[in-house]
DNA sequence: CTGAAAGCGCTTACAG
DNA sequence: CTGAAAGCGCTTACAG
């Protein structure tokens, strides 16, 4: 007999559709995974009886003895980084769209955490992983995925290792691109600002832009890169002394955008104006950047775009594990009023 | 006989640790759980083992069995908005700290979405779960986790739901506190910008401002009032519009700082300044605000306390499932330069 | 202080 | 087309 679902009912299990479908427990599993050949008859009985029941089946179980999870891990520094939120945000709705459920934690780029992280998502039977290493990772970070068979895509931050596929953009073109634009625009002083100095997006955005000037013979001196933290508050700080310490700089190419807001605040309590005492240039395209005064110049990433990709990417190797593939998504230069 | 952990290795389970120690499969879980009497020797020996093999428990076999699970469902609209970004952020660190790892979905604010969703998290077992509930949402959207007997905690957006802790803030006194600042200012035409219609917390935060300013004996008439999307484009474009249509308005509040920013942009392109020629007020406090031109005046919610906060309920109820608490954040005022 | 054994809810050969 | 039974890796009374 079936219940209407109360609130004082207890779960239903395998067993008691089975019971009030009259069938046996093989047979339930069987229509839920759509496998086997069921009658037509049965099988409608049977999805009848376990949508009256409520049915949820217990994956702990399911994933306990077939080895397969529709659990998707993603390990990154701090998702309220609207980098990663973004891409966050479509990696959980690429993976949802394959029946995944997502599974996030931070590492604070401590590799320490990163690997308890990745340790713990093993655990709860992740079927994959991706994986925005932590400055300082390399191919032994990962060795405890590959001991559990777990596959993981790297992506953002690029780690030499044979074993995953990666997803991320061309930071040096970034780095190149933005340096290119400022100097067709007639700078000849141009400063870099903001980024860890060990991230090594950041090495390869501050080697491509010094390539890109070196071609034009123009000099980036050390004494106009200024390393930190990627964060607003730093911006402000380094363009306030950069502006002291060496006021013949025209241009700045920002690591990021939100280093770049920063770099606005620090002109502005000089009283200069960004865009017209000095040229600012993010990387990120942040779409609030449109709206900042002046509408910020930059070079645009695809933190979705990487999100969905690192998540087919997963999927695939999920599929076949095999399956290994390198995808540097080119980035875009967004002129506005700042440079 | 003890091996280094080799990638072809396949992973150990409690067996294989507790063969290589010489001890019972009961010992060993005692001991890597912390229960029981174990003579320290004992003890030792298996953590050290369980150490050499690499030996990472199997999570799904531990709930399947017990029934407690480590898992901390979170359900919010989109996560790539920064509020719940910086929610997320918070509320996955709480859980981390007690050992807790954190599932993520969105729902899109889909009421369809929503259950699934909810659905899905039960299946794989998660201890407990907080939710930002979709617009529509009644007792009734979470009938399936009292059945399963999971606690959840409401945030953000409440839900009339005697089943479930909330924590969130006061959007009543947010509406209140903006209108209040800016009649403060002198300002008597103040018009309300942004937010979705069927909304409940901008419902209330409109209803706050009214209320405030008509204990000062000042009407908001509808005309002065724009529903659309919480977004940037949105609260450009109402903008224009208000401008257009109320020339004689002086001060606007917005739903949030997104609208805000939005707001900022439509009057530039009237070749108006915000704070001088139209007083705007935002909601939220994103840290971006300071460095905007000019800084945003703005009420201060605080997603990262109520990620913690919420967090700490859902814990408080999967310990006890018979606490409840409400938690009603007071918003902060933030003068900066747009008012 | 330690071990043998049952059982959580599924899936999956295997048999018919 | 359908069912009986084994087994995934743990935890947990229970016994000694």
């Amino acid at each position: 007999m079936i219940h209407s679902v109360k609130d004082t009912q207890k779960p239903a299990s395998i067993k008691e559709v089975a019971e009030a479908a009259g069938v046996s427990l093989t047979t339930v599993s069987l229509v839920l995974n759509g496998k086997g050949r069921i009658s037509t008859d049965t099988r409608h009985r049977v999805q009848e009886t376990a949508q009256a029941l409520g049915f949820i089946p217990n994956k702990s179980a399911a994933r306990l003895r077939s080895g397969r999870s529709l659990l998707l891990g993603l390990v990154v520094n701090d998702i309220s980084n609207p980098f990663f939120a973004e891409l966050s945000s479509d990696l959980e709705a690429e993976a949802a769209s394959s029946g995944y459920l997502s599974v996030i934690a931070n590492t604070g780029d401590d590799l320490d955490r990163q690997s308890r992280v990745i340790d713990t998502m093993i655990g709860q039977g992740v079927a994959g992983l991706v994986v925005s290493a932590a400055s300082g990772s390399d191919v032994s970070s990962f060795a405890r995925l590959r001991v559990h068979n777990v596959p993981y895509v790297l992506a953002v931050r690029e780690v030499s290792d044979p074993y995953a596929s990666f997803v991320g953009f061309d930071n040096v073109l970034a780095g190149r691109t933005a340096a290119d634009h400022l100097a067709a625009r007639g700078h000849r002083r141009i400063a870099f600002v903001g980024g860890p100095a060990r991230n090594q997006n950041r090495a390869e955005r501050l080697a491509g832009a010094r390539d890109a000037l070196r071609r034009r013979c123009i000099d980036l001196p050390d004494a106009w890169v200024r390393d930190g933290p990627a964060t607003r508050t730093f911006g402000a700080a380094a363009m306030a002394d950069l502006i002291r310490a060496a006021p013949d700089v025209t241009a700045v190419i920002c690591f990021n955008d939100t280093v770049a807001l920063g770099a606005y605040e620090g002109l502005h309590r000089a009283a200069l104006t960004p865009g017209a005492d000095l040229a600012v240039c993010g990387i990120d395209n942040v779409p609030e950047g449109a709206s900042w005064r002046p509408p910020l110049t930059t070079v645009e990433l695809h933190p979705r775009a990487i999100g969905r990709r690192a998540a087919r990417a997963l999927l695939a190797a999920i599929d076949d594990p095999a399956t290994r593939e390198r995808v540097h998504l080119t980035p875009r230069l967004v002129v506005r009023d700042s440079t």
